[in-house]
DNA sequence: CTGTCTAGTCCTATTTTTGAACCAGTCTGG
DNA sequence: CCAGACTGGTTCAAAAATAGGACTAGACAG
C-alpha cells in the first residue's frame, strides 16, 4: 500500500515536495529549462543512473510536468518537453538558484548566472502583497485550511 | 570518499539541492517558518523518525540554516532557530507552496493559505529584471560561469 | 525521591539508489 | 542493404538511505 507520503497533505508545500521534492526531479526540470529534451542528454549531463532517469521521467510525465513529444529533428526518437505545469516550476528553480548563489559560494568563486535578454543579471524574487507592496517573511503567516471558495 | 553529490557544482541550483534538496529538510524549514523550534514539535508535526530528524537537524545546523539556542521559556532545553541563511529560504518554500496550490489541488479542495498581516492572500512571486520589469522564463537564460566579480 | 517528559542514540528490517550488463529498435557510412 | 554504432530503455545485484522501535540520560513536577 505504498504509504510514502504527503500526496494528500493539506499543506501545499508538503504536496509539492511529495511530487517533485527530490534532487533528481528538480535537476531534470532545471535542465529542461536549459533546453535539454532527450533521454540521453539528461543522462549525460546529470550522470544519473539510467534506471533512475527512466523512473523519474516516467513520474514527471505522469504528473504532467513533462510531456513526451516527437523529436524536433524529425528522427523517430522521442523528446520530453515542459508542460505549463512544468514551466510553472520556474520560480522554484530560480529561488533555489538565488539561495545557492547567495549562501553556498565563497567570495569570487565561479558560478553560472541567470540573466535577461540583454545579458543583465536578474533581480531577486519578490513576494508582493495583493496591493503590490513587497512582503518580508515576518509580514506573512499561514492560514490553515480555508476552503471558503465555492 | 562520500561521492554523494553536487556540493562542488558550478550550478547554484545543484549546490542548493545538495544542501537542502530533500523532503525532510525542507519540511523542517517550512515548520520553522511556522514558528516550530523544538525537537519534539518537529517530530510530532512531521511524523518523522527520530533518528532521521536528529540527523537532519544536525546537518541544518552544520550548514548554518538553523542554530541551536537556549529555550525561550527558560527551561534547560534547547531550541532550533532559523538563521539569516535559513530565513533566506523563504522564497524557496513560498515557490513550492504556490506551485502546489496552483497545480496539485482539485477545485475547491482545502489547503492552507499564505496571507499578509491584514489577512489578504499574497500575490505570486515575481522575478524582476534589473530595471524592475517582471520577467518570464522565456526572457531569461543561464550564462555559464562568470567570475568576473572580484 | 519517583515518575514522566524531552531529546536524543542505536539497532534491525525495509526501501531506494547505484552501477553495470544487457537488449531491441534506429540511424549511418560504405 | 548490411555492419556497426547510437538511442532509449530494462533488469539485477550490491550498496546506501530510511523507517520505526527499543533504549537511555538528563530535566522537571509533585
Amino acid at each position: 500500500m505504498k504509504r510514502s507520503g504527503f500526496a494528500e497533505a493539506e499543506c501545499p508545500v508538503a504536496r509539492a515536495l511529495d511530487a517533485i521534492g527530490d534532487v533528481w526531479s528538480l535537476l531534470i526540470v532545471r535542465d529542461a529549462f536549459d533546453g535539454l529534451r532527450r533521454f540521453g542528454d539528461f543522462q549525460k549531463n546529470l550522470g544519473i543512473a539510467k534506471g533512475m532517469l527512466s523512473a523519474r521521467l516516467r513520474r514527471l510525465v505522469e504528473l504532467g510536468v513533462l510531456e513526451p513529444v516527437p523529436a524536433s529533428d524529425g528522427s523517430a526518437y522521442q523528446e520530453y518537453a515542459l508542460t505549463k505545469k512544468g514551466r510553472d516550476l520556474f520560480p522554484v528553480v530560480v529561488s533555489l538558484r538565488q539561495w545557492g548563489e547567495a549562501n553556498l559560494y565563497a567570495r569570487g568563486e565561479a558560478h553560472s548566472d541567470l540573466v535577461d535578454e540583454a545579458g543583465l543579471p536578474v533581480g531577486k524574487l519578490v513576494l508582493p502583497s495583493r496591493a503590490g507592496r513587497p512582503l518580508a517573511w515576518s509580514e506573512t503567516r499561514v492560514r490553515k485550511s480555508g476552503a471558503r471558495k465555492r
